[in-house]
DNA sequence: CGGTATCCCCGTGGATACTG
DNA sequence: CAGTATCCACGGGGATACCG
Protein backbone atom coordinates (compact mmCIF):
# COMPACT_ATOMS: atom_id res chain seq x y z
CA UNK A 1 0.00 0.00 0.00
CA UNK A 2 2.90 2.16 0.91
CA UNK A 3 5.40 0.73 -1.29
CA UNK A 4 3.82 1.71 -4.90
CA UNK A 5 6.59 4.41 -5.13
CA UNK A 6 9.18 1.36 -4.55
CA UNK A 7 7.26 0.20 -7.83
CA UNK A 8 8.97 2.54 -9.74
CA UNK A 9 12.47 1.89 -11.93
CA UNK A 10 12.15 -1.84 -10.91
CA UNK A 11 11.99 -4.91 -13.45
CA UNK A 12 8.45 -4.93 -14.70
CA UNK A 13 8.38 -8.91 -14.23
CA UNK A 14 8.78 -7.60 -10.74
CA UNK A 15 6.29 -5.51 -10.13
CA UNK A 16 3.80 -7.43 -11.81
CA UNK A 17 4.56 -10.21 -9.60
CA UNK A 18 4.40 -8.04 -6.67
CA UNK A 19 0.52 -7.40 -7.36
CA UNK A 20 -0.39 -11.11 -7.66
CA UNK A 21 1.69 -12.12 -4.89
CA UNK A 22 -1.41 -11.54 -2.29
CA UNK A 23 -2.74 -14.78 -1.53
CA UNK A 24 -6.03 -13.80 -2.64
CA UNK A 25 -5.46 -11.07 -5.22
CA UNK A 26 -6.13 -13.10 -8.23
CA UNK A 27 -9.01 -15.05 -6.95
CA UNK A 28 -10.51 -11.87 -6.62
CA UNK A 29 -9.66 -10.85 -10.35
CA UNK A 30 -11.18 -14.06 -11.72
CA UNK A 31 -14.37 -12.94 -9.81
CA UNK A 32 -14.21 -9.37 -10.64
CA UNK A 33 -13.64 -10.05 -14.72
CA UNK A 34 -17.15 -11.48 -15.05
CA UNK A 35 -18.40 -7.88 -13.93
CA UNK A 36 -19.17 -5.58 -11.54
CA UNK A 37 -19.59 -7.35 -7.42
CA UNK A 38 -20.73 -6.21 -4.46
CA UNK A 39 -18.96 -6.41 -1.46
CA UNK A 40 -20.95 -9.45 -0.38
CA UNK A 41 -21.17 -11.10 -3.09
CA UNK A 42 -17.52 -11.70 -3.71
CA UNK A 43 -17.45 -13.09 0.01
CA UNK A 44 -19.88 -15.26 -0.86
CA UNK A 45 -18.03 -16.52 -4.45
CA UNK A 46 -14.55 -16.80 -2.20
CA UNK A 47 -15.06 -19.72 -0.24
CA UNK A 48 -12.81 -19.37 3.05
CA UNK A 49 -12.00 -15.60 2.75
CA UNK A 50 -13.07 -13.49 5.89
CA UNK A 51 -14.26 -10.12 5.92
CA UNK A 52 -10.95 -8.50 7.22
CA UNK A 53 -8.80 -10.43 5.06
CA UNK A 54 -11.39 -9.78 2.11
CA UNK A 55 -11.46 -5.98 2.91
CA UNK A 56 -7.46 -5.69 3.00
CA UNK A 57 -6.89 -7.34 -0.31
CA UNK A 58 -9.95 -5.17 -2.41
CA UNK A 59 -8.30 -2.00 -0.39
CA UNK A 60 -4.59 -3.29 -1.73
CA UNK A 61 -5.61 -3.79 -5.16
CA UNK A 62 -7.18 -0.54 -4.86
CA UNK A 63 -4.06 1.10 -3.71
CA UNK A 64 -2.52 -0.26 -6.88
CA UNK A 65 -5.20 1.10 -8.83
CA UNK A 66 -6.10 -1.76 -10.35
CA UNK A 67 -9.74 -2.29 -8.71
CA UNK A 68 -12.54 0.52 -8.57
CA UNK A 69 -14.28 1.00 -5.31
CA UNK A 70 -17.66 3.08 -5.68
CA UNK A 71 -19.76 3.63 -2.51
CA UNK A 72 -23.44 4.39 -2.27
CA UNK A 73 -24.74 6.59 0.06
CA UNK A 74 -27.12 4.38 1.43
CA UNK A 75 -28.81 2.74 4.58
CA UNK A 76 -27.66 -0.10 4.20
CA UNK A 77 -24.73 0.90 3.16
CA UNK A 78 -23.72 -0.63 -0.68
CA UNK A 79 -20.08 -0.85 -1.89
CA UNK A 80 -19.44 -1.75 -5.59
CA UNK A 81 -16.06 -3.05 -7.01
CA UNK A 82 -15.13 -3.64 -10.36
CA UNK A 83 -11.85 -3.51 -12.42
CA UNK A 84 -10.06 -0.42 -13.90
CA UNK A 85 -8.61 -0.26 -17.33
CA UNK A 86 -5.27 -1.46 -16.60
CA UNK A 87 -6.67 -4.23 -14.33
CA UNK A 88 -8.41 -5.59 -16.90
CA UNK A 89 -5.64 -5.13 -19.30
CA UNK A 90 -3.89 -7.54 -16.80
CA UNK A 91 -6.82 -10.51 -17.91
CA UNK A 92 -4.15 -12.07 -20.39
CA UNK A 93 -1.94 -12.73 -17.79
CA UNK A 94 -4.16 -14.26 -15.90
CA UNK A 95 -5.43 -16.19 -18.69
CA UNK A 96 -1.71 -17.21 -19.95
CA UNK A 97 -1.12 -18.65 -16.31
CA UNK A 98 -4.34 -20.41 -16.78
CA UNK A 99 -2.88 -22.40 -19.56
CA UNK A 100 0.33 -22.98 -18.08
CA UNK A 101 -0.78 -24.21 -15.18
CA UNK A 102 -3.02 -27.19 -17.19
CA UNK A 103 0.06 -28.45 -18.86
CA UNK A 104 1.70 -28.09 -16.10
CA UNK A 105 -1.08 -30.74 -13.98
CA UNK A 106 -1.52 -33.20 -16.85
CA UNK A 107 2.02 -33.30 -17.45
CA UNK A 108 2.59 -34.15 -13.31
CA UNK A 109 0.00 -36.73 -14.11
CA UNK A 110 1.50 -38.41 -16.63
CA UNK A 111 4.40 -38.00 -15.28
CA UNK A 112 3.82 -40.30 -12.01
CA UNK A 113 1.72 -42.10 -14.07
CA UNK B 1 8.20 -29.72 -1.91
CA UNK B 2 5.84 -31.92 -0.29
CA UNK B 3 3.10 -30.10 -1.68
CA UNK B 4 3.12 -31.35 -5.06
CA UNK B 5 0.51 -33.97 -4.27
CA UNK B 6 -1.43 -31.15 -3.06
CA UNK B 7 -1.30 -29.58 -6.16
CA UNK B 8 -3.37 -31.85 -7.90
CA UNK B 9 -7.15 -31.15 -8.80
CA UNK B 10 -6.59 -27.68 -7.71
CA UNK B 11 -7.33 -25.00 -10.15
CA UNK B 12 -4.61 -24.33 -13.07
CA UNK B 13 -3.93 -20.49 -12.03
CA UNK B 14 -3.66 -21.46 -8.28
CA UNK B 15 -1.03 -24.05 -9.30
CA UNK B 16 0.63 -21.84 -11.66
CA UNK B 17 1.05 -18.85 -8.87
CA UNK B 18 2.00 -21.24 -6.20
CA UNK B 19 4.92 -21.98 -8.67
CA UNK B 20 5.73 -18.40 -8.82
CA UNK B 21 5.49 -17.34 -4.95
CA UNK B 22 8.31 -18.36 -4.12
CA UNK B 23 10.60 -14.65 -3.98
CA UNK B 24 13.60 -15.68 -6.19
CA UNK B 25 11.62 -18.40 -8.57
CA UNK B 26 11.67 -16.00 -11.31
CA UNK B 27 14.60 -14.63 -11.02
CA UNK B 28 16.35 -17.80 -11.53
CA UNK B 29 14.03 -18.79 -14.57
CA UNK B 30 15.14 -15.59 -16.16
CA UNK B 31 18.51 -16.47 -15.74
CA UNK B 32 18.06 -20.29 -16.81
CA UNK B 33 16.39 -19.03 -20.25
CA UNK B 34 19.42 -17.65 -21.71
CA UNK B 35 20.95 -21.19 -21.18
CA UNK B 36 22.43 -23.69 -18.58
CA UNK B 37 24.52 -22.48 -15.90
CA UNK B 38 26.46 -23.44 -13.01
CA UNK B 39 25.67 -22.76 -9.37
CA UNK B 40 28.07 -19.79 -8.83
CA UNK B 41 27.31 -18.60 -11.96
CA UNK B 42 23.35 -18.43 -10.93
CA UNK B 43 25.14 -16.75 -7.56
CA UNK B 44 26.71 -13.93 -9.14
CA UNK B 45 24.28 -13.06 -11.85
CA UNK B 46 21.35 -13.00 -8.72
CA UNK B 47 22.66 -10.15 -6.58
CA UNK B 48 21.51 -10.48 -3.19
CA UNK B 49 20.46 -13.83 -2.57
CA UNK B 50 22.67 -16.08 -0.07
CA UNK B 51 24.02 -19.22 -1.17
CA UNK B 52 21.21 -21.07 1.64
CA UNK B 53 18.25 -19.66 -0.55
CA UNK B 54 19.44 -20.28 -3.94
CA UNK B 55 20.42 -23.86 -2.79
CA UNK B 56 16.62 -24.59 -1.31
CA UNK B 57 14.80 -22.59 -4.55
CA UNK B 58 16.41 -24.78 -6.70
CA UNK B 59 15.70 -27.67 -4.90
CA UNK B 60 12.13 -26.20 -4.82
CA UNK B 61 12.30 -26.07 -8.85
CA UNK B 62 13.58 -29.14 -8.96
CA UNK B 63 11.05 -30.93 -6.57
CA UNK B 64 8.32 -29.39 -8.88
CA UNK B 65 10.03 -30.42 -12.24
CA UNK B 66 10.92 -27.15 -13.74
CA UNK B 67 14.69 -27.61 -13.39
CA UNK B 68 17.21 -30.17 -14.07
CA UNK B 69 20.31 -30.69 -12.11
CA UNK B 70 22.87 -31.83 -12.94
CA UNK B 71 26.13 -33.36 -10.91
CA UNK B 72 29.44 -33.63 -12.91
CA UNK B 73 31.45 -35.92 -10.30
CA UNK B 74 34.37 -33.88 -9.88
CA UNK B 75 36.93 -32.08 -7.52
CA UNK B 76 36.12 -29.49 -7.53
CA UNK B 77 32.47 -29.92 -8.05
CA UNK B 78 30.34 -28.93 -10.48
CA UNK B 79 26.81 -28.44 -10.93
CA UNK B 80 24.78 -27.32 -13.63
CA UNK B 81 21.06 -26.24 -14.03
CA UNK B 82 18.67 -25.66 -16.71
CA UNK B 83 15.02 -25.47 -17.79
CA UNK B 84 13.12 -28.73 -18.09
CA UNK B 85 10.72 -29.21 -20.92
CA UNK B 86 7.19 -27.78 -18.76
CA UNK B 87 9.70 -25.50 -17.36
CA UNK B 88 10.62 -23.84 -20.71
CA UNK B 89 6.92 -23.95 -21.65
CA UNK B 90 6.50 -21.12 -18.37
CA UNK B 91 8.49 -18.79 -20.78
CA UNK B 92 5.59 -17.41 -22.25
CA UNK B 93 3.98 -16.47 -18.84
CA UNK B 94 7.21 -14.68 -18.07
CA UNK B 95 6.94 -12.94 -21.11
CA UNK B 96 3.14 -12.15 -20.56
CA UNK B 97 4.01 -10.63 -16.88
CA UNK B 98 7.07 -8.68 -18.53
CA UNK B 99 4.51 -6.99 -20.61
CA UNK B 100 1.22 -5.98 -18.37
CA UNK B 101 4.43 -5.49 -15.65
CA UNK B 102 5.98 -3.04 -18.82
CA UNK B 103 2.21 -1.31 -19.34
CA UNK B 104 1.40 -0.83 -15.37
CA UNK B 105 4.63 1.17 -15.25
CA UNK B 106 3.88 3.67 -17.76
CA UNK B 107 0.11 3.66 -16.42
CA UNK B 108 1.45 4.49 -12.82
CA UNK B 109 4.22 7.21 -14.47
CA UNK B 110 1.67 9.01 -16.36
CA UNK B 111 -0.63 9.25 -13.38
CA UNK B 112 1.11 10.43 -10.82
CA UNK B 113 2.53 13.42 -13.17
C1' DC C 1 -24.16 -4.28 4.93
C1' DG C 2 -19.66 -3.46 4.92
C1' DG C 3 -16.57 -2.55 7.21
C1' DT C 4 -12.56 -1.44 11.64
C1' DA C 5 -9.71 -2.82 15.59
C1' DT C 6 -6.87 -6.32 18.01
C1' DC C 7 -4.24 -9.96 18.80
C1' DC C 8 -1.50 -13.79 17.43
C1' DC C 9 0.41 -17.81 14.77
C1' DC C 10 3.65 -19.66 11.78
C1' DG C 11 6.11 -20.09 7.54
C1' DT C 12 9.22 -17.65 4.38
C1' DG C 13 13.22 -15.64 3.98
C1' DG C 14 17.82 -14.50 5.61
C1' DA C 15 22.46 -14.29 8.37
C1' DT C 16 26.12 -16.98 9.63
C1' DA C 17 29.16 -20.77 10.25
C1' DC C 18 30.78 -25.15 8.96
C1' DT C 19 31.84 -29.28 5.34
C1' DG C 20 32.78 -33.09 1.54
C1' DC D 1 32.71 -25.14 -5.53
C1' DA D 2 28.56 -26.14 -3.93
C1' DG D 3 26.54 -27.07 -0.76
C1' DT D 4 24.38 -28.36 4.74
C1' DA D 5 23.09 -26.95 9.50
C1' DT D 6 21.19 -23.63 12.85
C1' DC D 7 18.94 -20.10 14.45
C1' DC D 8 15.98 -16.11 14.15
C1' DA D 9 13.30 -11.93 12.65
C1' DC D 10 9.47 -10.32 10.34
C1' DG D 11 5.16 -9.68 8.33
C1' DG D 12 1.43 -11.85 5.77
C1' DG D 13 -2.51 -14.07 6.89
C1' DG D 14 -6.28 -15.28 9.94
C1' DA D 15 -9.71 -15.49 14.11
C1' DT D 16 -12.63 -12.83 16.63
C1' DA D 17 -15.25 -9.02 18.27
C1' DC D 18 -17.26 -4.67 17.74
C1' DC D 19 -19.12 -0.32 14.92
C1' DG D 20 -21.74 3.38 11.68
Amino acid sequence: MDDNLSLFGKCPVTTAQKVISGKWAIVIFYNLYSGTKRFGELQKLIPGITQAMLTSQLRSLEGYGLINRVVYPEVPPKVEYSLTEIGNKFIPVLKSLENWGSEYISYIKSEKK
